[in-house]
DNA sequence: GAGCACTGC
């Protein structure tokens, strides 16, 4: 049955392995004792569930140890059938208490709750509701279980150390290792050693059960019966996947990704095929090729192939098409990102081809800033992708490298706190009473490098102070906003340069990607530049985009949508940010810091370089710009509006894009005594001249 | 001449 060209791995369906493994620990640290308390009142759906077996054993457990790790594959229903069980339990029994739940993304908090709601037949926001940012639907009097985004905990732990109004917290996908989870896992360590009667229920997909059970398990002694931390495993309802391998390494995977798609489209039954490659220009390449390659050809199936690209920054109307059921007659071939791994899920898909990439953020400690590298897998999003293939029948997965070079993956993704820009972090960890961050119980620790050039930029920005502690009042509002410290910073500076209306707008604007849209080439490309050009100001980016801003909201009377169309912006974008916008005015009130509009462009300029001072650059003889401190070369992002201006001598800059070049996002143009005088204590006065 | 994916009182 295997596509030419691969082999079969020795007897591996990628399913049983972890589950095996994860099981036979589970055993030696305990002895299971099930209480057989009928379950009434359930749907009898819910008991057809593959977790409904496991119910009373998950109930035990959670008696038994404070933290409970369940390994289960997605299917499983652990998301939505573990809290009713624990309500159903008693868990919730004293006044005012609930079982909290969070989620890596916000649809996942929503739907989930939706879910539940349903099977509990009440309405959204009564015994079930859920909180995410801008949109929370819950009753402090009536609700039980509570769906939340991973953010909104830690929001709430500045608030209320111990989660107090919290009887079990269920930490769902905690495998994805977001920045957040790992703040939440470090403290929960510390709130678990002063609240005994909390549980804490960790669900996770992959092989880092073990670590995280160590991390938690607070017994000390070689006495498994004093544990305090154990795993369970969940079967899912996945069905097998049958994986093949390349026999020589492959130089071009966009190239054999492509070549792979046609082998199995003449050999294979029908099935759609989902295809993992790392970036929107190889995506639309892979797309283009396997059109030229198979006009008018049919399989020997009779079946004609319907190529379709899926991306986060693909117009939505084109994105929806990936969900459309095949055409008779056509098979579905999905050429996606990363998105298609986690975000997303497409059913009908029989097949998977993995090029084995994927792009990933790694914070970059020369710069100051994050970039994006094209990096090989784990070894547990390779799994991942392969379990896309076998959600509705037994799948095939195609892996584009040799066997041997797979097992030499690492089995894990590193966790986003090893990878990413720390400064954010680290002001929520002072804020949430850590001190001193470096001796923080991180569930993996950060590069100290990292933690180091994070805590020098806060220190730069005010925002600590000599003893790396929190500065008031200035370090402590900046930590309660969900920003950039660099733009926090700017924020509050902003009394200072009397605009602070003006900076929130432009703030909010940069919190949306791609405000102009960018029609495919021809006349509308050419319209939406003329468009474009009508807001552009030579000041930079940051005072476009207020252009923007202050525009829309000027228009808002008439049909704003058609307004948005015709100036190629996007609606939604736009919308998102006047909502940001509004967030961020309501903080600044509740600091009392007056809301001030201001059309002095000088100052509102002033007031950026007051917080993105770490980020400037100068123009080197060279013909390109250099970072003051260090000297790395840097240009001009082709979506500035500096792009097509003359390069001026002073910038500074919000973000870096690296990919041939290291490009400048977001710019603004300044005047080098600025830097003088804002930020002495950061640059002297011997550099600047220097550099100049 | 260029954009993995998320998130946040």
């Amino acid at each position: 049955m295997s596509a030419k060209g691969f082999l079969k791995p020795k007897d591996d369906d990628f399913i049983p392995w972890t589950e095996d493994k994860l099981d036979v620990d589970a055993q030696k640290d305990t002895t299971f004792v099930y209480n057989s308390t009928p379950s009434l009142g359930l749907a009898a759906q819910r008991q057809k569930l593959p977790i409904f077996k496991t119910r009373d054993h998950i109930l035990y457990m959670l008696e038994q140890f404070q933290v409970v790790i369940i390994v289960g594959e997605t299917g499983s229903g652990k998301s939505t059938q573990i809290p009713q069980y624990l309500v159903e339990a008693g868990w919730c029994q004293e006044e005012g208490q609930m079982i909290g739940i969070t989620e890596p993304r916000r649809v996942a908090a929503t739907t989930l709750a939706a879910r539940v709601a349903e099977e509990k037949h009440c309405p959204m926001g009564e015994l079930v509701g859920y909180s995410i940012r801008f949109d929370e639907w819950f009753d402090r009097a009536k609700t039980k279980i509570k769906y939340m985004t991973e953010g909104i905990l830690v929001r709430e732990m500045m608030g209320d150390p111990l989660l107090k109004l919290y009887s079990v917290i269920m930490l769902d996908e905690v495998h994805e290792r977001t920045a957040q989870i790992d703040i939440i896992m470090g403290l929960m360590k510390k709130i678990l050693r002063k609240r005994r009667d909390l549980r804490v229920i960790i669900s996770s997909a992959t092989v880092d059960a073990e670590y995280i059970r160590d991390f938690f398990n607070a017994n000390r002694t070689k006495d498994v019966s004093k544990d305090t931390a154990a795993i369970m495993s969940i079967s899912g309802s996945n069905f097998s996947v049958e994986v093949f391998y390349l026999n020589e390494p492959c130089p071009n995977y966009v190239q054999s990704a492509v070549e792979t798609v046609l082998k199995l489209h003449e050999r294979e039954p029908p099935g759609d095929v989902l295809v993992f490659l790392t970036g929107m220009d190889e995506v639309d390449h892979c797309v283009t090729l396997l059109k030229e390659r198979t006009s008018n050809k049919h399989s020997k199936h009779g079946l004609k192939i319907w190529p379709l690209p899926m991306y986060g920054s693909l117009p939505p109307q084109d994105q929806l098409k990936v969900f459309r059921p095949s055409l008779r007659g056509y098979r579905k071939i999905v050429v996606a990102t990363n998105i298609a791994e986690t975000s997303i899920t497409i059913e009908g898909i029989v097949y998977v081809i993995d090029s084995g990439f994927v792009k990933l953020k790694w914070y970059n400690a020369d710069t100051n800033v994050d970039a994006l590298i094209v990096t090989e897998i784990s070894q547990a999003s390779a799994e991942q992708r392969a379990g896309r293939a076998g959600r509705t029948r037994p799948g095939q997965c195609y892996r584009l490298c040799r066997e041997d070079d797979f097992q030499k993956l690492p089995l894990n993704t590193p966790p986003e706190m090893q990878r990413t820009d720390l400064s954010t972090a680290v002001l929520q960890l002072k804020a949430l009473g850590i001190d001193n961050v470096v001796r923080f119980e991180f569930p993996s620790a950060p590069p100290s490098k990292n933690l180091m050039a994070s805590l020098e930029l806060l220190y730069a920005l005010g925002a600590i102070d000599d003893n790396g502690l929190l500065t008031k009042p200035l370090g402590e509002n900046m930590s309660e906003l969900p920003i950039h410290p660099t733009l926090s910073k700017m924020l509050f500076s902003s009394t200072k340069f009397k605009c602070s209306r003006e900076i929130a707008a432009i703030i909010a604007m940069l919190q949306i990607e791609n405000i102009f849209i960018k029609p495919p080439g021809g006349q509308a490309g050419n319209r939406a530049r003329v468009m474009k050009r009508k807001f552009e100001v030579a000041e930079g980016d940051h005072l476009t985009l207020l252009n923007v801003f202050n525009t829309y909201l000027k228009q808002k009377q008439w049909d704003i949508k058609l307004w948005c169309q015709q100036h190629f912006l996007k609606y939604k974008g736009l919308k998102r940010a006047e909502q940001l916008f509004e967030q961020l005015v309501r903080t600044l009130k509740r600091y009392d810091v007056p809301i001030q509009y201001s059309s002095d462009m000088d100052e509102i300029r002033r007031c950026i370089v007051s917080g993105l001072f770490p980020n400037a650059a100068y123009y080197h003889m060279s013909g390109s710009y250099r970072t003051i401190r260090g000297d790395i070369p840097l240009s001009v992002h082709p979506t500035s509006v500096l792009y097509t201006l003359k390069q001026p001598s002073w910038v500074v800059f919000t973000e870096l894009a690296h990919s041939k070049k290291v490009h400048m996002k977001d710019i603004t143009v300044i005047d080098p005594t600025w830097l003088e005088i804002l930020a002495p204590h950061y640059y002297q006065k011997t550099t600047l001249q220097r550099s100049h």
